[in-house]
DNA sequence: CAGTGGTCTAGACCACTCT
DNA sequence: GAGTGGTCTAGACCACTGC
């Protein structure tokens, strides 16, 4: 078998990689350049084993480890797919209010403004821009269970989100999230948030229907694309009267 | 090979578990019963393999799922070993603070009050505990950076925890988890958390020495050890002045 | 029935650690 | 050099899906 390591010496040992990190960097390759877009399947096991001269175990690794980090699902005796928002399963990935008492219910999602702005010293920090770079700011307003609960602010990279537009939101069926995959082909993979205890002000209070001065969080959140690129910000301010933030630590 | 699923057929399919996976309940089960303790090396994944009957790779697959359940750690000439709460890697497991600015500082704990009570409603029901039966209560400051941060409460069931005391904890070197597994036999291996922004009251605010009225963080903790059975209940405030609670959402 | 992912084996060789 | 985990292969068979 031919393999890509057959140079390997331990002086090269800090360019080593092994063969099914490869094969996993090239089915990235491939997410990435849209050659397999957020709800295909991508090439059976045995395929892409012959594709890239390796055998199906190697292949199969690979991309395990892209199913255990919501790259890739697998369906057996289907395929393997790319991973959508769309999916049920991912529907609170991004958004961790919980009730209080209760079951989820599906939040209700108002967009308040869509304009073009120049990044705030905060947002541009996140996204690795000048300071002052083109930005989308959106404002939304979620409801859950009829109430409203987050209010946020989103800021995105205006060269990445060229035509973005309130209209085409609204005319979207499906969450946000969806929305950039399907029309945007930004796919949105992790997200690192930093969350604080905060007084609402003025402003945030009345939009959330609660007296200024009570305490919420603010979420604040940067979410990463494939290769780990920053491609969104996003200021959330959450009620948490009958909802908390819910947290897994493994 | 004795396949322990030799009887294996279609109607069974509700029972059916793949051989790996009774592998891991079996290594498990090791580790529930005491035989390897926190610290120690389990067999090597060939002695494993001929002990149970299968083969190297089988053990493998079920080894490489505990290990990315952080119940063991793979090192490479080594062997594998039942993972600890002293190692470096786990300080910042459970206590998710960074600062604002700066690097993390080693947090400094004060205990402040241990005794026996009987259980909060709150902590029966997450413990699983009948309402008033015996905890032993813990409540602790801790200072980030030498400055006092988080104030939190702490409820244990009194079976498991039997003899615990103020002067044990005092006189044990390391972190609290680490004092719970090698003293308790209990290993703390996951941990669902709820979080709300509150106003500290009165007496959280001296402690905390900020303002009564300032908004601050109330993180509910429940700690699982082996099996999912909860064995913690732990109520914190987090000032969030001068850090930020970190979350990372895959 | 063919094609897919899922499990399991047996064996080879490599990289790392310790003696 | 012996022993450990890490990678890779080749092939077998099972479970699930859809035609």
């Amino acid at each position: 078998m031919a393999s890509v390591n057959a140079s390997y010496s331990p002086a090269l040992a800090a360019t080593y990689l092994p063969l099914y990190r490869q094969i996993k960097r090239l089915i990235v390759a491939g997410l990435e350049s849209g050659e397999w877009r957020p709800g295909d399947a991508i090439p059976s096991e045995v395929e892409l084993a012959t594709r890239f001269g390796v055998s199906q175990g190697t292949v199969r690794k690979a991309i395990d480890e892209l199913a255990s980090a919501n790259l890739l699902v697998r369906r057996q005796g289907k395929g393997t797919y790319v991973a959508t928002h769309s999916e049920p399963h991912a529907q609170f990935r991004f958004l961790r209010l919980r009730p209080l008492d209760g079951n989820s219910q599906q939040p209700e999602t108002t967009l308040i403004e869509c304009r073009k702005i120049r990044a705030s010293s905060e947002a541009a920090r996140a996204l690795g821009l000048k300071s002052g770079e083109g930005v989308i700011m959106l404002r939304r307003l979620l409801a859950l269970g009829g109430v409203s609960t987050v209010m946020d602010e989103i800021s995105l990279p205006a060269s990445i989100f060229k035509g973005l537009s309130a209209n085409r939101i609204n005319n979207y069926q499906g969450s946000l999230y969806n929305f950039f995959e399907a029309e945007f082909g930004t796919r949105m993979i992790r997200a690192d948030e930093r969350i604080r205890a905060v007084l609402a002000g003025a402003t945030i209070a009345k939009w959330l229907g609660i007296d200024a001065g009570v305490p919420i969080l603010c979420v604040d959140r940067v979410t990463f694309t494939y290769g780990d690129r920053p491609v969104e910000f996003c200021r959330g301010f959450y009620r948490t009267d009958q909802h908390y933030y819910a947290n897994t630590l493994f």
